[in-house]
DNA sequence: ATTGGCACTCGCGCCGGTGGAGTGCCAGGA
DNA sequence: TCCTGGCACTCCACCGGCGCGAGTGCCAAT
């Protein structure tokens, strides 16, 4: 019992901080939350609570904060994952079904994100290795010039420029369409591949334009450097945090630029379905210690393979967060799965 | 004589301001340059200038800080462009050239711009309504369900999904495409959507499929949503400003998530090669004073369609900021104008 | 018009005092 | 064994006063 209530003074430590971003002390602690015991009991408590290093006091006589691991200790076994209210569920819905493309799903997720975590939110684009070819258009530009367009079943479109060495009337261009589609549609991207680069070696001439054109879509094919781009969004939500210039801002504006930092951060999280949470110095960059990460994967049918989530202070509310995350997860998982298999 | 140095003395303070960000004070400024005369007589300069409003002094006993007026007046009249460095030129030239796409082209522009002027860098996407359409591609991705691509001359591809009433077998795709095809390939977008328009009228009976993928043609060539589309780069360089929390970063950040917003900024620039400043109060977001704007236009061809430029405080190295922005842009133009032509 | 001299002003940083919030501890009571 | 009220204590945040120094404005001399 004794152990429960101390639990329930960590929980009420951390709601308070959250909200009022200053140390929390015992006497405001039973006025605000109702637990029935006196400030002194509940000194008694925070005392034993600093002693196992979940709260820490920045110095004598004042209120306590919750430590990381504190917060860890909330998120694992005391927070409790609010449900959105009907009016968000609605909004986010409406809000992603607007959207006309891939791009336009993954822009507007971001910014969802941000609005209902009112963090930074970062989204990586969805991963291709799934998807299938669904055409390539071959178009000349010049009798010397192709554009080569590769349809993905995803919703993808990736578009080359060509360069010949030598001239290709519209005849041979419509026979390379052909050929090409009649290899490639409908396989998945690494089959693909395979089969394109079989057709360069069985059919057509080393030196012929095929051979080209082929070389440029088993690297687009290959290419996984689009799966790896990430958007950020909200970046104004960084505003907020007018304290921790150095340890917050700074840090986390420098991340926000360098794609590779951005993925190591959404990295690990694209594990099952559970929404991971990274406190602190827990991640895996030491510059965003001070800083907590709310990710979760997402993706097409039943893999999950991108992932998408916020970045934010430690002090942050992380049921709320946590909830807009899945949710967002979800949703935008279930659009580009009907938009794949429809 | 006295007026031209009395500018001397403005340029000398704007100068050694951008560089110290401190107030700066009379015999400071004989020291670091080497104006022949002595800090008196620097001094009643310096009271004459401030009463022309081309300085100001934050208190009694402080150095002098430029005003609004005078950077504007540094700008126009004494400002010397400075050149890049063959090692900057020939960095940009190397960076752009790698780009695959039109994307890749505008996301290398605003990196470059931000490395280059240590501030946040803005590229618009280049605007569309001067190039053509290459080609038009109808993909059955089943029987009741179309997708729409767009090829354009500037290399840009929209894809757009069509449901439809009732199915479609591979024939009446085929048919589709080549008529929608033969009405709008070469022409130019507003051009395009007329034909098409008037294919709908003539050709089809208005419950046709064709109706429904001529209906979404024309809104994908009407719709100039994407050449609103603008890309931000180098917000870690708002990291730089300390000072001025509320009157220069929290404002940016709020202005930098608003596309509207940002659009505005760019907005006048697209007359002409010149480079545009536009100073504190001067833009057009009044959130903005404390704020500099550096853009120009960009565009292949003849004509300056979109734009570009960087924001950072009204405390910037201007000549050196405003090379670097017009080189990008010159940079830029040439190479989606090879895309473009070739 | 320029210059050196000089008194003056004002912000910044330092210092010590004060108020108050919050603590730790203890002794008494359930 | 646990809870509670009381009490002395600690330490920060706030405030006003003070000296320093940078930088000015003005003036008389050249």
């Amino acid at each position: 019992m004794v152990e429960e209530r101390r639990l329930a003074v960590l929980r009420a430590i951390v709601e308070d901080y959250v909200s009022t971003e200053e140390p929390v002390g015992s006497k405001a602690l039973v006025e605000r939350h109702g637990l029935g015991v006196s400030p002194a009991t509940v000194r008694n408590d925070m005392a034993v609570l600093e002693e196992e290093g979940l709260i820490h006091q920045p110095h004598t006589s004042a209120g306590r904060i919750p430590t990381d691991k504190g917060y860890r200790l909330f998120v694992d076994r005391l927070g409790t994952v609010k449900p959105l209210t009907a009016a968000e569920k609605r909004a986010i819905s409406t809000f992603l079904e607007g959207a006309v493309d891939v791009d336009d799903v993954v822009r507007r997720s971001v910014r969802l994100l941000a609005q209902l975590t009112r963090q930074v939110a970062v989204v990586q684009y969805p991963i291709l290795s799934q998807s299938t070819v669904r055409h390539v258009e071959v178009v000349a530009l010049a009798p010397h010039r192709l554009l080569v367009v590769l349809i993905l079943s995803s919703g993808r479109v990736e578009q080359r420029l060509v360069e010949l060495d030598r001239d290709l009337d519209e005849a041979q261009v419509g026979d390379l369409r052909s050929q090409v589609n009649r290899a490639v549609v409908g396989q998945r991207l690494g089959v693909a591949a395979d089969a394109l680069a079989r057709l360069r070696t069985d059919e057509a001439p080393a030196d012929g334009p095929t051979s080209e054109v082929v070389g440029v879509l088993v690297d687009a094919l290959s290419d996984h450097s689009s799966d790896q781009r990430v958007v950020v969004g909200g970046t104004a939500n960084l505003a907020r945090f007018g304290d921790g210039f150095d340890t917050v801002l700074r840090p986390m504006l420098e991340a926000l630029e360098e794609q590779v930092v951005l993925l190591r951060l959404l990295g690990e999280a694209t594990t099952g379905g559970a929404v991971t949470v990274r406190i602190g110095a827990e991640g895996p960059v030491e510059e965003l210690a001070g800083t907590s990460v709310v990710t979760t994967g997402y993706g097409a049918g039943a893999d999950m393979l991108s992932a998408l989530g916020i970045v934010g202070p430690t002090r942050m509310d992380y049921p709320g967060t946590m909830a807009a995350v899945r949710a967002v997860a979800r949703y935008m998982s279930r659009i580009l799965d009907e938009n794949n298999n429809a």
